[in-house]
DNA sequence: ACGCAAAGCGTAGGCCATACGCAAACTGGT
DNA sequence: ACCAGTTTGCGTATGGCCTACGCTTTGCGT
């Protein structure tokens, strides 16, 4: 195992899987890693992606803005950080647990809860993911199925798939909510009734008329997510159940 | 119906709905909508989203950066103008294609072919789609459930499910090709066997292991996606059984 | 007490989006 | 042929952004 895991990689990776050298000597700081990836991940949070930028972070850190950059080697790499530290550690279970589609379905929901409170993650996801945080949240899903009679790769693509759909049922719901300058929760619906044309959108016209994009009359939105999850999981019990009698 | 949508919405959908006024009088105009729209598309497709600026699509086009804003609204129009020409035409079937799963597969399988085309799409999409050619893509897949008993709101369900589903793989596909620094095809996997403690992430070890992340040895990587497709398609059929019988 | 390593930060340069107003060019009417 | 009106093209300028570079400050180890 080399000091190093790549030259040309970004120096976050280096410092996030516990390679980085202890320093003894020195000004004692007064800024450290931790508090600047916090205040970063709070400031997005609160006030969106685009709202993060350098200067605006040292602001509310009470620094000035090139300070910042004696712990983080740029933007990019105060990214990855936020990326590997905003989830926190996934549900916990055993290594085969007897349950597959309960473990899945409380990863999927505590998931799709970490997604809801840092909404700016799905934005941000552009490379595979290489820091201990998500790995733990891959391996935790991976080991989900640990019962199952799919080999790894069935698993993998399982857990892709649920992982895919997580994202996309968190992005309709965030950029639903907080869509284009404080539209209303059923603008989107009168927009759309007025431009499906039924000649044009026959399907869609018809859906908009049948309320689908209204909020529900009862039951919450999760109940909405949690749907479509069940259906996903039926497919993978199709599968589980075809791997078995093999 | 009234002239305008709104009055707060994007200047770009009351002209991509053809409610723009016709002019006659003035200057010849030298640039168009269109060659602005697909300018810019060719360029975020031949050197990625980051490096789309105004500047650079003007320099590309010939003419001064703040030309474009006599035909564009800012860059958040542009972008939209962008999201509704790329993906182009959806496939075509009817009202209610007898063969649900067949028209739906093919409808994955070219919107895929867009976002790897165009994979900038993916890292767009904020807001709820308003413009004609997301709005006929969403139809498209709205019809070919047509012919099942499911309801409106299961429909609209199901095509999330499958549009998310593409939208994650296409990620995958495009952020795994073209990831850090022209990082090579197997450097991802020599990464992961070397971070994947066993003691701390044995799942993800042993997926490692069993060549998971590497590329498949036969099939290309659109077997990958069909069978995660066939995984969710399954699901979808559950639920279209179980709504035959009620 | 002293030197040096590390932290903090001031300056400056190069990008970026875009508000504003003026000059250029074309058309229709006289 | 000319002018008025209209629309396009663009020069200038402002304020934001990221960050390379080097200086100042600080406190530990000796």
């Amino acid at each position: 195992m080399p000091d190093d895991i790549g030259d040309e990689l970004p120096h976050a990776l280096n410092v996030l899987w516990g390679r980085a050298k202890p320093k003894g000597r020195g000004r004692t700081p007064a800024l450290s890693l931790e508090r600047i990836v916090a205040a970063a991940i709070a400031l997005a949070d609160e006030e969106g992606l685009a709202a993060l930028s350098m200067a605006r972070l040292a602001e509310r850190l009470g620094c000035a803005p090139m300070s910042l950059y004696r712990h983080v080697a740029g933007k990019d790499d105060l990214q990855l950080f936020m990326l590997d530290a905003a989830p926190g550690p996934p549900p916990e279970f055993g290594t085969a647990p007897a349950d597959w589609r309960g473990s899945l379905t409380r990863w999927a929901v505590e998931l799709l809860g970490v997604y809801l409170r840092h909404p700016w993650i799905v934005q941000l996801v552009s490379a595979p993911p290489m820091d201990p945080g998500q790995l733990a949240w891959l391996d935790a899903a991976l080991r989900s199925l640990g019962g199952t009679p799919l080999d790894w790769r069935a698993r993998f693509s399982v857990v892709m798939l649920v992982l895919h759909y997580v994202r996309g049922a968190a992005q309709l719901r965030t950029s639903a909510t907080a869509a284009p300058e404080e539209m209303a929760d059923g603008a989107y619906t009168a927009l759309l009734t007025e431009l499906a044309d039924p000649g044009r959108f026959p399907a869609l016209a018809r859906a908009v008329e049948a309320g689908v994009f209204a909020p529900h009359p009862e039951a919450g939105p999760d109940d909405d997510f949690r749907a479509g999850l069940d259906h996903l999981l039926d497919g993978v019990g199709v599968a589980i159940e075809r791997a078995a009698r093999a």
